[in-house]
DNA sequence: AACATTGTTGACCGATCGGTCAAAACAATC
DNA sequence: GATTGTTTTGACCGATCGGTCAACAATGTT
């Protein structure tokens, strides 16, 4: 087996990984684990069942996969912040980044969502590891924006699952939003202007004056 | 049949019916219709599986009723304000409201959620329907208190989505929360805390001066 | 006591579940 | 062209799915 053709064989089953990947968030996203059937992503992916237990290994193997794609993706949000950090800027940009991110993945993030709500049993020590240090670490630096009278003194926890909440709703809660809204997907004015009012409201609520709320 | 015997008989039927809807609640909850059995039900009811349809049809019938029963407990909120309403006291009665809603009915609420993910098959109708125009009536209110000063011109549809996310947050989210937070459950101290600090925000955010917050 | 109604439940149905396997198809090397 | 390794896929496995049914208790009603 030359470079060559290793090269092309690989890049054929990282197509085909693809496509069951593709297939397999859109079915777990809407049924969740347990509702979700590999005929039923096989049918997505049009590949017979037997294919996407060869590549995938196994149900709960494709599952945990996709779950470690979609955290992967949420990195290098609130990142490098400091004390030194201007809180409307970093904000804004957290709301927007959040928004987008929703935007860009609505299966995963829905996938997400169900995995939480079926008591997060594959996700309970990356919750109470890494993210809670995470968030724990992100805490530290807002409180101290807060003792140098760059915002008012509120509990980061609740802001940032604030944040996470309002801008999540609208990926996960879609089919009650466009459903109320009579639309059939949001457009892009409707998210700029529900980023625009996301960024007024917490802002200004938490008592952050945004000097160059749009320099982006 | 008599009077006091069809009264225990009904009384007696209600009561199994409750014990189903119940142990149904928790277990659709967690992994959607797909994705709960009735096996399941019926284990979590500790009754046999014919007798969950015997009182209860079929599955579907069984969580359209979990649906419908959950869609009425959430009436009555937002339901009597006019453009003379006091824009602080309505929002922070809605938020408190909402929370509250969600602590006593999470199955219920989590229900909702799983069901919405799915791409609400169930309730398209309700959404659609009912849901938008209350919406639509509730927005035409607010934007009245708007233009009469009483707060900052706002999207009112945005304003609404917020106050629902921020709040359900809590519920279905909870193994998220409780996991970052490093808790076995909220406590009434961290619900107190919460509402506190959406109040803050969301009040502060719309430019609402609250004159008599704390007059529940 | 005889009868009618309602409640209970194990046994069973065809369909589908996640997963295995072997035979065939395909591709690469000698 | 024989050999070796990799994909592909229909057939199949035991278990479980939602749902039916008949036999049987329990409970009025007369």
């Amino acid at each position: 087996m030359t470079a060559d053709t290793a090269n092309q064989e690989n890049a054929s089953r990282d197509r085909i990984e693809q496509t069951i990947l593709s297939a397999a968030e859109q079915v777990f996203s809407q049924h969740g684990y347990r509702g979700a059937s590999l005929q039923a992503i096989a049918d997505q992916a049009k590949l017979p069942k037997a294919n996407i237990l060869y590549y995938m290994g196994s149900k709960q193997a494709l599952y945990v996969r996709l779950l470690n794609r979609m955290m992967n993706r949420w990195n290098a949000v609130l990142e490098d912040i400091t004390e030194d950090s201007d809180p409307g800027q970093v904000l804004s940009d957290f709301i927007r980044t959040k928004m987008m991110l929703g935007q860009r993945y609505p299966e995963g993030s829905k996938l997400f969502a169900a995995e939480i709500l079926a008591g997060a049993p594959f996700l309970k020590e990356y919750l109470a590891g890494e993210l809670k240090e995470w968030v724990a670490s992100r805490a530290v630096i807002i409180r101290q924006w807060a003792q140098l009278g760059k915002m008012d003194d509120v509990d980061p926890r609740w802001l940032i699952f604030l944040i996470w909440s309002a801008t999540q709703h609208y990926t996960e809660y879609s089919a009650q939003v466009t459903g109320i809204l009579g639309e059939e997907a949001l457009s892009e004015a409707d998210l700029a202007s529900i980023c625009q009012f996301l960024e007024h409201v917490i802002l200004k609520g938490c008592g952050i004056t945004s000097s160059n709320a749009t320099s982006h």
